[in-house]
DNA sequence: TAATTGCAGATTGTCGACAATCTGCAATTA
DNA sequence: TAATTGCAGATTGTCGACAATCTGCAATTA
């Protein structure tokens, strides 16, 4: 079973063990936890307690975490040690700023070089998520969202871009853990999907970068309403 | 000496020794040795060295190391250690494609939000670069120029703006630390600076921002005549 | 002579240990 | 009763040690 995985990466054992050192994947994991919830938002992170878990000693959970730190996934304090991120709507709105450009340069990328195949890859998502509006399927829809908008910084074939809009990304899940589930509107947000794959299969470069920043901006803004649904 | 550093930075050294843990002030130091070259591009890192340098055990310098391989200015090989990254044009210029966006939004925030003391050091930072241009300080210009930069990105009033920038920023610098330096052209970069701190001066918001964002193309493209310069 | 093999020294990866610090409760005090 | 003090257990911070791996040179082989 564990092979199965290993080698549907394409890699064999022997690359695997040379390639990943112990802090490496330990950091995976734990950002796993967190993303996944299981380590709750502002929840303090026992180092021993994650060693044990993993069958490693403490130094390589330390380094994982000095690693997620640098992501801004956990924060820490001197002699008090490692807590997960507590992130702020006013934080949230700051990442949603940067995002914003980020999508726009995105969306212009994309409708540039799209092929053919990947044009359908977006469809068939798109279409997925339509279906799972009439079942109000919201964890369905979340993880369809991700994969979209995973394919669509993927298809801009720009690493750095992916990589920065990544990290934003995961900040910005860790807001969503904090307690929000999204104000609905998910017919909404699919349709301006729609959209920008309209206006990228159009290769129109200009379109779908300004398309897909209001899709940003509107995804902020439902943030926003539900925020303030949920202060009540 | 060194208690009037520390009182310089409005800390006390209670505060200082609360607040900064062992590998969090390693890594800076570390990040410095790299950033002023004293660490080469493309360098081997030996842990036991740092760690008697810095009179530590390696355990804290692992972790420092760790952290700055998520900055992106160290990559890791297993069991081979840390080598300080180099950066190629491809990626230079991956970089600039993200830094471009985000220059534009900096000068549009800036415009929006730019105090008149605020606008008084940008125009003394000029003032002094123009100087510069005269004597041919090469080293001098480059120090105004980040310091010109990091004031406009400090400006936007945006922190998560400002961690992204400035990770973007310290990755270029190591591509500039790999043998480039820049094809003069000094004169013209002030110029364009002037042009940016006039479109904020006059408050306008759009034109601040394409004239920031032009100025990070302009940049780009002398650093792709610097290379092919050097490439001969 | 050119390529391969073997090995000593250097370096990394990981661990367990111990001191320093923190936490939360119980005992003490006003 | 409410606030303070003291302490035991838990947790973090840092270290030195040892095994695993790598590197570069010398000896060997074809």
């Amino acid at each position: 079973m564990e092979a199965v995985m290993i080698r549907s990466a394409g890699l064999t054992a022997l690359q695997l063990v040379q390639s990943n050192s112990l802090p490496a994947l330990v950091q995976a994991e734990i950002e796993q936890l967190i993303l996944r919830g299981e380590l709750a938002v502002g929840q303090h992170v026992n180092e021993s307690e994650l060693a044990i878990r993993f069958g490693t000693s403490r130094g390589p959970v330390r380094e994982a975490l000095r690693a997620l730190e640098e992501c801004r996934l956990v924060r820490s304090e001197k002699n008090r040690g490692v807590f997960v991120r507590e992130i702020s709507v006013a934080e949230a709105d700051e990442i949603y700023d940067v995002r914003e450009v980020l999508d726009e340069l995105i969306g212009r990328r994309v409708a540039q070089r799209i092929t053919e195949a990947q044009l359908l890859e977006l469809r068939n998502v798109v279409a997925e998520m339509d279906e799972t509006t009439s079942t109000n399927d919201v964890k369905r829809y979340h993880a369809l969202n991700l994969r979209f908008h995973d394919l669509l910084v993927d298809f801009a074939g720009n690493d750095r871009l992916k990589e920065s809009y990544r990290r934003l990304t995961k900040e910005l899940l860790l807001f969503r853990l904090g307690g929000l589930q999204d104000g609905g509107g998910f017919a909404v947000s699919n349709t301006e999907h729609k959209a920008v794959v309209k206006a990228i299969g159009a290769r129109d470069a200009e379109r779908a970068g300004s398309m897909l920043r209001r899709h940003a901006a509107d995804s902020r803004a439902r943030m926003h309403k539900a925020a303030v649904a949920r202060a009540k």
